[in-house]
DNA sequence: CCGCTTTACTAAAGCGGTTTAGAGGCGATC
DNA sequence: GATCGCCTCTAAACCGCTTTAGTAAAGCGG
């Protein structure tokens, strides 16, 4: 608990308590076959009794690799974590790390700005989160010669991008509200981040998702309301929804979270769900299974899309060329927060 | 997308390309008030023009800091992030680590050890999470002078360590159960992680709990099974629990995950949560409030917990001496899951 | 016993920064 | 006009490791 500073011990300690080079220490570790059979044993043997591990930014220097992928998060932290998507990225892009012996480390924008953030990891390279593809923080990563791998971007000509079938699953979603009667929509759209003043690509996809089934439906425009992705920012939502003029018998959410929000906030003020409000989500997170009612979704494959992304940075970083995937496939998962509208079910009995 | 191995920009290429050395180049960004205004602004605008970012293992090496926090996960990335636990901790960790412009290194076992994994990554210190406080990889970590601080482990004199009063509300949801009437319960624990061949300091802290309120109440022994910290995992417990001679009336489950696979199984099987089976989990995540019925749990400040280890971490590696704090209160939270024992039910009616 | 390859090991040159010690120029001081 | 100190700037050492080039000794066929 004192904190004293031990001096770590350095190769030249363990080569010294050997009586070898410092050569001889390095190659102990790096090219056994390089040495006799004793003096490898010796080596071994202080080295172990010193405790000496081999400093990883001097190693990292010499070989020009540090062993880390690094994840770079357009957000604070604290918010990003709150939304079990990131768990489900994190599982994807772990399993593939632990497999190639790569720690993971989280970038987040320091200072206020991603490349003060960038400067200070030491990373082979990097998984880009929801950054669009001109984004300034890439073009200093290229400068640099790191390989990126982007994640619910725009096409990029520069860089592979994973993404999902936003799109698909987004229309999927309104034309499942619209075939259950409800003309009355509100949409609930995820949040600019900081780099992003307007909309995040992956908002601007689900929103043409969205209107072009409620075009293709010739339904009435919906109302659309912005809100973070969490289950308070849904909440929030809703009850702004509830102050507009034309109330939504149905809402689209960009986010489970939201959706939740908007479920808990409906039932708290008395409406029952489905039956007076439909609500569906975006991204089959687990818990939409356990929620009450069961939160009907688009599934999107997140672990999967983790999965991948860090496959194809891999590779990059094994200096392999790569190509930009397809989008992966979504779908909707219907469950019990959806209904028929009420006209319709009035009209029907 | 080619992959094209650009060589970096170096502080010496700039040095050459404003027509000064080396150090002055560092002076511009480290130390500028060592530099006249001219050549400032020159050296910063070459730098700029070649997009020139110092190399941050190199950075790391001479400065003997690297501007990073690592945390050690004792387990796969895939089964630990499958836990929103560590999303709320990475949550307060997050918070101080972007704070005091820290990225943030996650370390889990690498090719079958921490003590490998340890080795390559370029950290100022770590976060234990669960490790035993005489494990051989904080040993490794002593020997090197990186400063850790623990976060749910036992009491360490070397060590300061982050503890909430795990044996104090399992004490308290075990008592809520008998004195609802509950004598037959059951206790699903906590798994042993790869360091902990028995059991995690966690899990026989509340474990302890458990048992003192039950013995203190003179119930017979509670049956217990071992679950993952999972849905599913809950879901196999329950089924196991349901082959067993006795049949518990409640169960308390060690963690959130494990009570609502629990819930969802005995509902599956045409029982009713609570009035067939009372549940009590542990963490009080935010999902256990979405849950049908909503969990009653124990509460445990998990986003405070991380806050504390990473501000007690953060005065470590800037040389303060560091104390324990105490035991962060836990407390529980009566949601809908728990509810009277069915002989004491209809003895009353 | 000589030249030739192997084997076992080492000296020294990087990797790309920071930092210490000091050099040179210039105005102020006496 | 010599001396001092300050302001800029630089050369070189250093951080701790890997790796290249090379040396000395041992093995070996002839």
């Amino acid at each position: 608990m004192t904190g004293t500073p031990v001096s770590r011990v350095t190769i030249a300690d363990v080569a010294i308590a050997a009586g070898v080079s410092k050569t001889a220490v390095s190659f102990a570790f790096n090219n056994p076959e390089n040495l006799g059979q004793a003096t490898l044993e010796r080596v071994l043997r202080v080295a172990r009794d010193l405790g000496y591990a081999p400093h990883p930014a001097a190693r990292a220097l010499s070989m020009r690799r540090s062993g880390t992928m690094g994840v770079l998060i357009p957000q604070r932290l604290s918010t990003v974590f709150a939304n079990p998507f990131l768990s489900e990225l994190m599982q994807g892009l772990g399993e593939q790390c632990e497999e190639h012996d790569l720690t993971l480390l989280l970038v987040p924008p320091l200072d206020g700005s991603l490349e003060s953030a960038i400067r200070q990891a030491s990373v082979d390279g990097f998984i880009s989160l929801g950054l669009s593809p001109d984004d300034k923080a890439l073009r200093l990563l290229d400068r640099n010669g790191i390989p990126t791998v982007l994640v619910d971007s725009d096409p990029s000509p520069e860089h592979p991008v994973v993404n999902v079938d936003d799109r698909g699953g987004a229309e999927e979603a309104a034309r499942h509200l619209l075939e259950l009667g409800h003309t009355q929509l509100a949409i609930i759209v995820l949040p600019p981040t900081r780099s992003q003043l307007e909309t995040t690509p992956t908002a601007a996809r689900r929103m043409a998702g969205y209107e072009a089934a409620i075009a293709g439906a010739g339904a009435p425009a919906p109302e659309c309301v912005t809100a973070g992705i969490s289950v308070e920012a849904g909440a929030r939502a809703f009850h702004q929804l509830r102050e507009g003029v034309r109330r939504p018998t149905a809402v689209l959410a960009m986010s489970d979270m939201a959706a939740i929000g908007v479920m808990s906030a409906a039932r708290a003020s008395g409406l029952r769900v489905p039956a007076d409000l439909s609500v569906v989500g975006f991204d089959d997170l687990p818990m939409a299974a356990w929620t009450y009612p069961p939160l009907t979704t688009v599934h999107q494959p997140i672990v999967e899309k983790g999965r991948l992304a860090a496959r194809l940075l891999i590779d990059r970083m094994n200096g392999r060329k790569v190509e930009s995937p397809q989008p992966l496939a979504t779908s909707l998962v219907v469950r019990g927060s959806t209904s028929k509208a009420k006209e319709v079910v009035s009209r029907q009995t």
